[in-house]
DNA sequence: CTGATTTCTTAATCTGGTTCAAGTAAATCC
DNA sequence: GGATTTACTTGAACCAGATTAAGAAATCAG
């Protein structure tokens, strides 16, 4: 596993020259995961910004009443961990599991902020990643609050089509913030119609 | 009005020099808003990324049904407007309001390419914003997921004590994801306690 | 100061989604 | 390949919160 898809990925927002690229995948760590492991556990503090390559993760939190609750759904060309817990170096309150055999890079927070220090370059880059990915989780606050668990399944599916073959139904249903019975439903709803 | 709070806020993040600052208070645009005034209105392309200098600001979705969802309220120090139409020069899906006579500055968008360009420690300063703002978006999904409306609206009382001076009842009700109507009865709840 | 508009509350009724309990299909494991 | 765990479905009873409609309180405009 070589670092090329992902920096050429970097590429389509910043333009690294040779250095850049070659520091850059100096810093990365290659990992194989197996279906089901844990790449961070609820209460240990995040030590790496998490880059997929391959393979499906999934990041959730756990309440009091011990429910899970499925924050992010990670394929190929996403970046996952527990933010709070990466950033200010405290107990994380996320889990991220495997639900495919998956190859991940890891980006060790001193590594990171090294890199960003270096090459500001990178800031760039992920200014531009975090921005998006506020505008996505806007969205996802504001269709959580106007629409139908049924129409934000239709909406899941039509969004993220690539997840079916990945995700079981009773995390998706956890990510649309329903009970897996209450998803059941709707789905048989819609093939008798 | 002048820029100097804003930057003595930036420089908690980044140590901006002479050059820098006066660079950036000259594209601020700085601005009087009245209660009830409109600083965005759904459908145009958002122009500027506004900063709250005083008094309270709200940016809100209008779904098809006509219904209005606050997505935030800004007061003091806060950054707001529609990223997605700020960022794809796109028509923007929320509108801003000011709920009390307000101040701000306006960064227009044409001015904050170029500050980044010229300035990459400013990449740095919204990188850090936008991760911030990432993780308290994450956590309100969550908190919206796994905790009944009587719990949330306890801990938005506790979180923004200082907004309920500004925001009407219906508002609150609204940011929480529920109607005026229950936010009242879960209001009378607690007094009977 | 006064009428008009907006905000907030109250109560009755209704519903989208949960809970609980049981059964079935599908992975997974030796 | 058979046993066992895990995922999915079904149905009945239930509940958090929505809806509707009306009145009370507060705010605003002239």
């Amino acid at each position: 596993m070589n670092a090329s898809n992902i920096i050429a990925q970097i590429n389509r927002h910043i333009s690294l020259d040779e250095k850049e690229s070659l520091y850059f995948s100096t810093v990365l760590i290659p990992a194989k995961i197996k279906q089901g492991d844990f790449l961070e556990k609820i209460g240990t503090v995040t030590q790496n910004f998490i880059h997929v390559e391959s393979g499906c993760l999934m990041s959730y939190y756990t309440d009091k009443g011990g429910d899970d609750h499925v924050i992010q759904f990670s394929t190929s060309g996403w970046w996952t961990g527990d933010l709070h817990s990466f950033t200010k170096q405290l107990p994380a309150i996320y889990s991220t599991r495997a639900l495919a055999d998956s190859s991940v890079f890891y980006l060790p927070k001193t590594d990171m902020d090294q890199l960003l220090d270096r090459y500001p370059k990178f800031e760039r880059y992920f200014r531009i990643l975090f921005q998006n990915s506020l505008i996505t989780h806007q969205d996802r606050i504001i269709q959580n609050f106007s629409n139908t668990a049924e129409d934000r399944y239709e909406h899941f599916r039509i969004k993220y089509p690539s997840l079916e073959q990945y995700v079981p139904l009773k995390y998706i249903a956890s990510y649309l913030g329903i009970t897996p019975e209450f998803l059941s439903k709707i789905r048989r709803r819609q093939t008798e119609k």
